[in-house]
DNA sequence: TCTGGGGTCCTAGGACCC
DNA sequence: TCTGGGGTCCTAGGACCC
């Protein structure tokens, strides 16, 4: 917490449904809903009209269509969300170089790296009132809700507390007063279940929660989340305006309007994902050890699987590799909804010489020599998944996994498309590599 | 009312290493 | 032959946020 409110929160007012109003003037004045449009689709943002009838964000669109028949259920045009986004960071970066977005309609901003005379409340008002004035002109009429306060989530709160098109400061001093009579819902981190546990609790106010010792927090909610509430029941947060943040995963997710059960219609969805997060991978420069698969059944309980590769990848043959193998080791008989592959434990973009400094280069047939040199080396060998083919008396199969010191080969043959799961030592003399897989 | 898609962070257990 | 503690990595699941 700080000794002057230098941090602001720009939230913009129902932000996908506002810019479809913008841009088609015959919905203004009328509900209008952002969302899946699909049998399973949910609502996004839904404009203060929709609201009226009940309808918000996260209710299924089915339901929405219940209270409002008569509003226009759209599915998003994402470009002109990201366009006029962009122009919202760029007119805050104009204030201060210390922006840090959290979506596409929301972003904090440090005014202590503004170029202001003093950060008194008069001040930092007037700022705030000349931002929503220009915040209008720059996205053509969007209204935005703002807070400024001593630390993220001072000013987080005070944006919310006069929604839409407001403006609220809360002055040095008065942080906990404000605070206190609200529910622990406003604290960030507090959903559903955490509401629940500490219900039982009897605590439902921030005033409550006050008066919970630390030990018994952590004994109800756990450590990290104990100790961070008991701090900002207290309204203490010193977490810093971070302008960029680097990415940690990315994922692809697609739930179906039927359950499919089909395995071959599965792994043809499941290859187009890997390559819709490979492409994505390689626009962002970035590769990853570990590949992840969703799924979520009919009965809506999900399950994820995920193997990491001695090194990162961005290629698409590799991730869908592995996430197909995963894939066979799910039970999906009963029906799966949705499907999702991701890619984490990020690195930056790995030249196209990756492998020129490692044993042995990719896509090149590993000689006997090497194979047998490989053989000997035994645990501490790094077998690279989807790129080490290895052939014994089974056949020929490609290595899908590796760690403490054994080898995962898949075998796959026309006849078994789903192929059979193996595994070996590394050391075992019967494997030997021969040759990179095909290409596809 | 049957529940999106893109993320982040945390927990807990097991393997492994020193 | 048995016992150990800490650190790190990996995996699965869950809570949460916008």
């Amino acid at each position: 917490m700080r000794a002057e409110p230098t941090i602001l929160h720009v939230d913009l007012d129902a932000f996908f449904a506002a810019v479809e109003q913008r841009d088609k003037p015959s919905l203004r004045g009328k509900p209008v809903v952002v969302g899946g449009v699909g049998g399973r689709g949910v609502v996004a943002t839904a404009s203060y009209e929709a609201r009226a009838f009940g309808v918000h964000s996260a209710m299924p669109t089915a339901e929405a269509r219940r209270r409002c028949p008569n509003a226009a259920f759209l599915a998003g045009r994402f470009g002109a969300y990201r366009e006029t986004s962009r122009a919202v960071m760029e007119l805050l970066r104009g204030i201060s170089p210390l922006v840090e977005p959290l979506s596409l309609d929301e972003a904090f901003v440090d005014l202590a790296a503004a170029d202001l005379p003093d950060h008194s409340v008069a001040t930092v008002s007037a700022l705030g009132r000349e931002l929503r004035v220009r915040m209008q002109e720059v996205t053509g009429g969007l209204t935005a809700s703002v807070g400024i306060g001593t630390s993220k989530f001072i000013a987080k709160i005070a944006s919310e507390l006069d929604k839409p098109d407001g403006l609220v400061v809360i002055a040095p001093g008065m942080e906990r007063d404000v605070l206190r009579p609200m529910q622990v819902t406003v604290i960030p981190g507090v959903g559903p279940a955490t509401a629940e546990h500490l219900r039982r609790i009897g605590v439902h106010t921030v005033a409550e929660l006050e008066e919970i010792s630390l030990e018994e927090l952590i004994r109800v909610v756990g450590k990290a989340h104990g100790r961070n509430l008991y701090e900002l029941a207290r309204a203490h947060d010193d977490r810093p305006v971070v302008p960029e943040r680097e990415a940690k995963s990315i994922s692809v997710e697609d739930t179906y309007d039927t359950d499919h059960v089909d395995r071959r219609l599965l792994v043809a969805l499941v290859d187009r994902q890997a390559s819709k997060v490979t492409d994505r991978l390689r626009k962002a420069r970035l590769s990853g050890r570990t590949v992840t698969l969703k799924v979520r059944l009919h009965d809506f309980s999900t399950h994820t699987r995920s193997a990491t590769l001695p090194g990162p990848t961005d290629d698409t043959r590799t991730v869908a590799r592995v996430a197909r193998t995963l894939l066979s080791e799910l039970d999906t008989s009963g029906g799966v909804r949705l499907l999702g592959v991701g890619v984490s434990a990020l690195a930056d973009w790995i030249q196209d010489d990756l492998f020129a400094d490692s044993e042995e280069p990719a896509g090149e047939p590993v000689d006997e020599e090497t194979t047998s040199t490989l053989a000997t080396l035994g645990r501490r060998r790094a077998w690279l998944p989807g790129l080490d083919v290895i052939h014994d008396e089974h056949g020929e199969g490609w290595v899908w996994g590796s760690g403490r010191g054994v080898v995962t080969v898949r075998f796959e043959t026309a006849a078994s498309p789903t192929g059979r799961v193996l595994s070996f030592a590394a050391d075992d003399p019967a494997l030997h590599v021969v040759a990179p897989p095909p290409e596809e």
